[in-house]
DNA sequence: TTGTATGCGTTATCAC
DNA sequence: GTGATAACGCATACAA
């Protein structure tokens, strides 16, 4: 458990009889040495096990090769089996890959995670900031923008400090209700996400505005995305409203809530009640019956934030908005 | 948009009217820095937007105060909505928030990507290590360990090269499957996990091993873990064994697939066939049935590799083994 | 093509 | 209590 002094650029140098800029150019894989001393420096790096000081390395080029993906969430809703987080590092990771850029997942639920996460990025410990949703206004985006750090956010920051990358919320809602009007529902309910998030703000409000056109009064209740919250939802919109015949969830997990509530219910979906999710995640096609829900391109927008993110750290022309489409999938739940 | 060039120390000296030595001082909150300095200095820092430089830093500390979580499976895998790794990795979050240390998340799926996290770990760009389930034998832990870079592993690695944290598997398993006996069911079939990691390997023993001395023949399916797979693996069990009264999956989304496929195939769960899964992820209380299966505690599998981890990078004794306990959780599908 | 010298922004070891 | 000054390990402009 020697904790031996790892080899430095003079150590490979001096076993390779060479000095330290040689063996620097052909760590970094310059041409412009000769092939046998290309040899020599590589066979010292190997007999050494030497590994560059990523530290120093990033002093003097002011690089560091690594982005940082910040979930502004306790880790405990992130994974909660939501699948749009996990989506978006898919995307994300992908296209880092492509790359040959390293991924730093960082979570900033609590009050001091967020300050260790400002500490971090704003010591320029990556070379640009993705956010995966935005709780309220968080100043963080803005701060680093200021800095000089590229940054992205998925969802439009309430502050517009920065380019961000969206899906078509109001499209996708207003096909969904639209489904479901067409199908002769009367009273159409809706389990509404968090109303400090653009996701929830923005499928509320598609909702109220396409029942509003047709005639229709809204009901609603209000959940966080979870399952749990979806479950217990339902339980007041029923309470409330005993006679509703549909309900549209901003979450596919939420529908699943729901779906266990009216089962309890002993309501017949969709005979008895339409149901219709957000999301399109795996366990959409397994819930029982299978649900019919508004898919969003979750992995593409990691993809584009990313895109978006590379072209503004290499100086490129970028966009300040990407919208991604979205679409109603029909199963058999409604 | 200006790339403002950030201010050093040298900058908040200059401005605060004394050395970069005592706005080091304040800065690292050394008390031995007189009170109106101290205060001059902190106003300098606010004014100039001072954040120190964190390579700079690390390259004379030796220190990232960062520790890394590795994933050696691709993103695809480890997010799909399994429950077992966002639970370590909330575990994980969780101590390290206590401690003060950045948590680092890495994705290591592809030949490339485990090779930029073998740079980017071996570039000291963390103090230690954590990896969270291993494929095969890996060979990272162990040069991780012999570079002086602590180590942790989920799950015994094949090498032993580094100290692990794990479960119960075995007496887990055992429990189900007696479980099942006592019920009187006489054909019990299993779906295993993958094969090449020490899970798969572990529950598919403790199947075999309790079956085998109550006298009954193994039936086997193997699985990779996902629904589709353990929807899959039901179907081939269904095939070869149709008399088949019970199936122990080796996780809950195999279980959840498997369910699936027995509902599409007209057996009914638990009278025709019962189902018991293996992991307790919040899902399993929403499946329908829900499932009865065996918990392993997760999020402590996180924590308690954190606490091993941090112990083993200040220099505490530590302990090479971390065994913790599982439990049946009866529901209704067995 | 190769080597020398310098600087990146900190912290830490000294004197004062 | 405070200020010079020397590392830390690397990349690179410049000289040879």
């Amino acid at each position: 458990m020697t904790t031996a002094q790892r080899p430095t650029l003079e150590a490979v140098a001096r076993r390779a009889g060479v000095s330290r800029a040689t063996v620097s150019r052909v760590v970094n894989g310059s041409t412009t040495v000769a092939e046998e001393i290309q040899e020599a420096v590589r066979r010292a790096v190997a007999e050494l096990g030497y590994v560059p000081n990523l530290a120093a390395r990033t002093l003097v080029t002011q690089r560091t090769d690594s982005i940082a993906l910040i979930m502004p969430e306790a880790a405990t809703r992130v994974f909660s089996d939501d699948q749009v987080f996990p989506g978006i590092i898919q995307g994300v990771s992908q296209e880092l890959e492509a790359a040959d850029k390293q991924l730093v997942l960082m979570l900033a639920g609590s009050a001091a995670g967020h300050d260790r996460v400002e500490r971090y990025t704003l010591g320029r410990h990556v070379d640009g900031v993705l956010f995966a949703s935005l709780h309220g206004a968080d100043p963080l985006p803005g701060t680093l923008a200021r800095a000089g750090i590229p940054a992205v956010c998925s969802g439009r920051p309430l502050d517009d400090s920065v380019p961000y990358v969206d899906v078509d919320h109001l499209g996708g809602v207003s096909r969904a209700v639209a489904y479901l009007l067409d199908a002769g529902r009367q009273r159409i309910a809706t389990i509404a996400g968090p109303q400090d998030m653009v996701a929830g703000i923005e499928r509320l409000a598609g909702y109220r505005d396409t029942l509003a056109a047709a005639g229709h009064p809204p009901l609603v209740a209000v959940g966080d995305f979870t399952r749990e919250s979806g479950a217990a939802a339902m339980r007041q919109l029923l309470d409330r409203h005993p006679d509703l015949d549909a309900v549209f969830a901003a979450s596919d997990l939420m529908a699943h809530g729901a779906l266990r509530t009216l089962r309890e219910a002993g309501r017949r979906v969709p005979d008895d009640v339409a149901v219709i999710g957000f999301d399109d995640i795996e366990m959409a096609a397994y819930t029982d019956p299978p649900l019919t829900t508004v898919r969003q391109p979750i992995k593409e927008i990691g993809r584009e934030m990313t895109r978006l993110l590379l072209r503004m750290a290499t100086g490129q022309p970028f966009e300040q908005t990407v919208i991604l489409p979205t679409e109603l999938v029909i199963r058999e739940s409604a």
